[in-house]
DNA sequence: CCAAACGCGGTTTTCATCGC
DNA sequence: GCGATGAAAACCGCGTTTGG
């Protein structure tokens, strides 16, 4: 524990941060630094811990995905020091089979974007390479690191055609990819894409769905109740169980029950 | 009777607020 | 300013309840 805590400090103690350094930087950020950064954080409780957290069994999301036992803090603390790494090494951290790696790569681009100051064409090359790549985006995380800040923030001012077509994806993923991405628009007060895809989500198969978009539902609704009071009173009755209790979860017990008891009705 | 549904608690990180 | 604190958020799993 104590180690793992140096072994951390140490990093964040490298000169990563300093603006004046930055020609020497430049060499440091390559996808094989960074995974060989990851690998000094490996731990085997921790590779217990993942293992068990993200489902690996046979038909499960994350069966044949490889992990190698690093803490997300610890992950997410070392993406922040690599935000300035060129794209073309970023998508080299996406082609790995390991999902710490994949991770820090999205996470990477999260950290970068949720920075005001991030330059439009960098925050074009993450969008782009994150849609290009969606092959790699194999995971929740994957999906929530890449669309909580990155994508919405990048079509904010855009057309958004791009959530709809992948809405209506066969991949889990891209559909995960659809809804969360909604989640930068609700952020600035823009809900109609939310409700408008949570539409065509509201019968999904996928549990990672439904939870996503209940979850995106109960978002929008802090800044938009009455919209969301519209939505139930058209879906709560057929919609998928977890989707409703996701969306309805800061409901007082009264309203939650009204909502649940819907199907019965 | 069994499966689905429910609600809660545990995991971890991040964000907002509070008091010094 | 800054550390402490609490709330909330993804997720999962578990024990209990419900209902087809």
């Amino acid at each position: 524990m104590a180690k793992l805590i140096k072994a951390k400090k140490r990093v964040i103690e490298r000169p990563v941060k300093t603006k004046a350094g930055n020609s020497i930087l430049k060499k440091e950020l390559t996808a094989k630094n960074f995974i060989a950064q990851l690998k000094n954080h490996q731990s085997d409780t921790e590779l217990k811990k993942i293992q068990r957290y993200f489902k690996t069994g046979v038909g499960d999301y994350g069966h044949g995905d490889k992990f190698m036992g690093v803490k997300t803090g610890t992950l997410f603390a070392l993406a922040k020091e690599f935000g300035e790494m060129p794209i073309g090494e970023i998508e080299k951290l996406l082609e790995s089979p390991i999902h710490e790696v994949r991770a820090g790569a999205v996470s990477i681009m999260d950290k970068a974007s949720r920075n005001k100051k991030i330059s439009k064409e960098r925050l074009k090359d993450f969008f782009d390479l994150y849609m290009r790549r969606h092959d790699r985006v194999n995971n929740w995380d994957l999906c929530d690191l890449g669309c909580l800040y990155m994508t919405g923030s990048y079509l904010y001012d855009k057309p958004h055609d791009i959530l709809y077509k992948l809405a209506r994806s066969k991949n889990i993923w891209e559909r995960r990819t659809a809804i969360l991405s909604t989640c930068y628009f609700i952020r600035k007060g823009e809900m109609t894409d939310t409700f408008k895809i949570a539409e065509i989500l509201v019968n999904d198969k996928e549990d990672l769905i439904h939870k996503a978009t209940g979850w995106m539902l109960r978002f929008a609704c802090a800044k938009d109740r009455k919209r969301l009071i519209t939505f139930l009173d058209k879906h709560a009755a057929t919609m998928p169980r977890t989707l409703l209790r996701y969306s309805i979860e800061h409901f007082n017990s009264k309203e939650r029950e009204h909502y649940l008891k819907m199907k019965t009705a």
